[in-house]
DNA sequence: CTTATTTATGATCTTTAGGTCATAATTCTT
DNA sequence: AAGAATTATGACCTAAAGATCATAAATAAG
């Protein structure tokens, strides 16, 4: 599964998502992110301005990345996990 | 094209490459995203801790989107311009 | 229902991004 | 090579993110 991103709400329910799947708490991913459960849970709840470094360092710990590609109206699942 | 990003640099690369793709000057991409054209600048460079809003304005103004997807070690090329 | 675990909030402090202006350095035109 | 346009740097100031600690609220377990 991916997930589409256009705003900071988007990237914390990504995160979100796939930090459950990983079965991991917010306090394990902090641990192995190096960012604070708070922020973490703050992001995920989509935090206006949150810093792209702690994002990077967030999808670090639960092995994702980035893509930018151009904005698509129609179906965004095309990558299957 | 599309490009994957796991750092600010590469967030950078991708976004002045978007930018030179589509003709604008910072100052341009500025006015149109909201964004300081010094801004622009540092982002395109890599600066560290750049905020996600920042980023997403700027992928506003030139179509972009994000998205997170699981860490692929090979092509990243499988989405076509 | 109670207790334990997990997540959210709140406050304070420090650091830093971004707005803003000025200008230096680089690149492009002619 | 000049001159113009574009991009990079530097300083200052303000607003806000993140570190940090404490704790409240919500969810899961027993």
């Amino acid at each position: 599964m991916n997930h589409l991103a256009r705003t900071p709400a988007d990237i914390g329910h990504a995160l979100r998502r796939a930090r459950k799947i990983n079965g991991l708490t917010q306090k394990e991913l902090a641990s192995k992110s190096g960012v604070w459960q708070e922020t973490i849970s703050k992001i995920e709840n989509g935090l206006p301005g949150a810093k792209l470094e702690t994002v990077f360092d967030i999808c670090a710990a639960l092995n994702l990345e980035l893509l930018v590609v151009k904005r698509s109206k129609g179906t965004t699942d095309f990558l299957e996990e």
